[in-house]
DNA sequence: GAGTGGTCTAGACCACTGT
DNA sequence: CAGTGGTCTAGACCACTCC
């Protein structure tokens, strides 16, 4: 009934990644170390370089190392990681409340990376499009304008792409207080909370949304990503108390170099509650 | 000063893939449908079939196509993804104070996944370890035990993995009970928030921390993944009300099924607070 | 300059899909 | 069965790193 009659061999190039990939597990290759090179491993593993080439290139693709022209393949070190909590949420509502001197400085730019603001180019244009498949989103028609703000922040230096991220907003909303629609006003000091509490707006909850997507190459271009690195997607909606969407926020994540943390306080039981029945023994 | 005297060409099979998946993103070849032979894209291309199988290789690495012999490549058909929101974090917790009628059969199990509880065959295993590098979030001492549970839920029919989690928790916070250490009590009508609460134990906060990766060879095979999709990590703290940390638990999720929310409730402002000073214009 | 990996070719064999 | 993609080889040229 098997179609395959016995224990099919797995191909060459499959047997010589598993076998590294188990020995950067076992950490008799650690990080930063160099692999032998493709001519050695084609000799050990009696087979073409061609099929040792494949091997490196699909443990490239899964991120387990790194490899240039000229230097043998090295074991990927891991950068540490930055961490985006939830927790940013209240702080940027809490900023509303503080002095223009207390909130300068904090605007979307900022915001985005918990790194080395002075190093960082930092990009914002504006402009307003159709709402068309978001119109569901927000409650509003698909031909109504909504303000597409897009943010970027590169590393001058080294030419790569730091944060990256869109937001969308009814222009129906916000047109009552025309410096929102003016990306010469950016970056506003303490964000998009604030921009959003001029025009009577305060968000009330925030969801966001996450999952993730290898990069196309001109992604991982921009971002600097080695192969194998995903870009961790999250789209952050924020909504108003009366439950009107008012914000949607896209953002991308290098998977190498970031952490989502995201914060969920639960609510006590009641002390008067009686005790939950006992289970097994 | 710039090594290159001018634009150099990009390699041929980059330029292949690139073209094609414009050719995607514009939607003038929509999901499902047939990708040229590699011989219609050697002949089209003037190289040999060696660049346009890295061509297709690379779209396969980025999850953008599909393929397998004897067949043309298709565009990838994007699957219905299953939501896995933390709101789920507070129901479990309600749940505690329900009958056990109420609470059965909202295991550890079935809460996993949002389909077809029917079609699931759910394994459990519970072994006890040394804390390790996991002490230090705990804050125990390495060589203190910890409960090792481990998740699986597998599609008997397919054989794929359908959900996979592995639990940690300090012995010593749940010893008292030793039908907590008993996989046999699998499943636990009302999962880990009941179990901790036969010790005393009430969860106030729990702490999503979320990255991606990419699967390794047998990963994919196990979950029956597709080329070029990231496995989205989420490592969840539960702490109680003394800010201790409870219970760790890690989990994947394949990014082309899954998509992870996670909701913000933000406190009000006070009704008396100042109109916050008017920005621009 | 020697050695490395990156790109590319031509060609072979095999497993699998369709008809 | 013909046609497809998957695997693999041998060999070439180039860009780059290191000595």
């Amino acid at each position: 009934m098997d179609p395959r009659p016995t224990a099919v061999q797995a191909p060459i190039h499959l047997r010589i990644a598993d076998d590294i990939r188990m020995q950067i597990e076992r950490g008799e290759l650690e990080p930063g170390a160099s692999l032998p090179t493709l001519a050695e491993l084609a000799a050990r593993w009696s087979c073409s370089m061609n099929s040792t080439r494949a091997a490196i290139a699909l443990l490239k693709a899964q991120g387990l190392i790194t490899s240039g022209r000229g230097k043998a393949p090295t074991v990927r070190i891991q950068p540490r990681k930055v961490i985006r909590s939830s927790e940013r949420h209240q702080v940027e509502k809490d900023l509303v409340l503080k002095s223009e001197a207390d909130r300068a400085g904090i605007g979307e730019a900022e915001t985005n990376l918990g790194i080395s603001i002075d190093n960082q180019r930092f990009t914002s244009r504006y402009d307003q499009i159709a709402a068309g498949e978001m119109a569901g989103i927000f409650g509003i028609n698909p031909n109504d304008l909504l303000l597409r703000r897009c943010y970027e922040a590169t590393d001058p230096m080294a030419g790569l792409r730091l944060s990256w991220s869109v937001s969308y907003m009814p222009v129906a909303l916000i047109e009552s207080n025309p410096a929102l629609l003016d990306e010469r006003n950016e970056p506003w000091p303490g964000g998009t909370m604030h921009q959003l509490s001029t025009v009577g707006i305060e968000i009330m909850r925030v969801v966001d949304e996450v999952t993730a997507r290898m990069p196309t190459t001109v992604e991982a271009q921009t971002w600097g990503l080695s192969n194998g690195i995903p870009l961790v997607f999250c789209r952050r909606i924020s909504i108003d108390g009366g439950g009107r969407v008012v914000e949607i926020s896209d953002a991308d994540y290098p998977a190498d170099r970031t952490e989502l943390h995201f914060v969920t306080p639960l609510k006590a039981w009641p002390k008067s509650r009686r005790k939950p029945s006992q289970h097994g023994l």
